[in-house]
DNA sequence: CCTATGATGATCT
DNA sequence: GATCATCATAGGT
């Protein structure tokens, strides 16, 4: 019973909530991610919440663009962005359809895997590192714009799939400023983590690029 | 442990 | 042309 709940997808309607609702309760879900040589499974420990057109920090927020349209559509699916010339970063739409969200996958600890992930982080020194942030995290998972739109309520079998996880208890939930995000009217508590946990990323404030030369 | 900096390209103005 | 929801590395403490 509690076994077959355990594999159960998150329902679409969990993910069909304002973003400050489903950010902190994302955290200690269960991630599956199929690949060709199997599933790697990790359990979020690290994520960031991003209010549309409202927040000046997110994707959305100067409208739709060509980028960002998944934001718009319909909650339960990824929003996958390249950034800074080599990394992937990985969201979850929620909210109500037509209102741009995402939450920002930030870290996690790899339960299921670890092998496979290790190929792709050549450069993590401990286990604990191999999702250690969000691009960390992306690498790790073989996550780019391929899966960009990719259903997460399509069940195991889909190549990402959110499950219903092992959830903290509330008293090791924490949240605070977001990480590098910067910019007027940015500076929201919305990012959220389970206290103590080694896989959660070292907070870092935003700090403007220096003109080029 | 820490801070500083270069890498690299899509996106938007 | 500037910005960007970042990371790995080098070198100092």
């Amino acid at each position: 019973m509690i076994e077959s709940s355990d594999r159960t997808p998150l329902a679409r309607s969990f993910f069909d909530r304002p973003v400050l609702d489903v950010a902190p309760e994302l955290l200690g879900r269960t991630l599956i991610r199929m690949t060709e040589d199997g599933p790697i499974e990790l359990r979020l420990t690290e994520v960031e919440a991003y209010a549309g057109e409202s927040d000046p920090g997110s994707h959305a927020y100067r409208g739709r663009t060509a980028r960002n349209e998944v934001m718009f559509g319909p909650p339960g699916h990824a929003y996958v962005y390249f950034t800074y010339g080599m990394w992937h970063c990985l969201n979850v739409v929620c909210g109500p359809e037509g209102k741009a969200s995402g939450i920002l996958l930030r870290a996690g600890e790899i339960q299921v895997g670890a092998e496979l992930t290790r190929r792709r982080r050549i450069s993590a020194r401990h286990d604990k590192e191999l999702a250690k942030g969000p691009a960390r995290l992306a690498t790790a998972l073989d996550v780019d714009r391929a899966l960009n739109g990719a259903d997460l309520c399509d069940g195991p079998a889909a190549p990402l799939t959110l499950l219903q996880g092992r959830p903290p208890s509330l008293d090791q939930v924490r949240n605070g400023p977001r990480t590098g995000v910067g910019g007027e009217g940015a500076y929201h508590p919305w990012r959220f983590w389970i206290e103590g946990d080694p896989t959660v990323s070292p907070y870092r404030a935003h700090t403007p690029r220096r003109r080029a030369t």
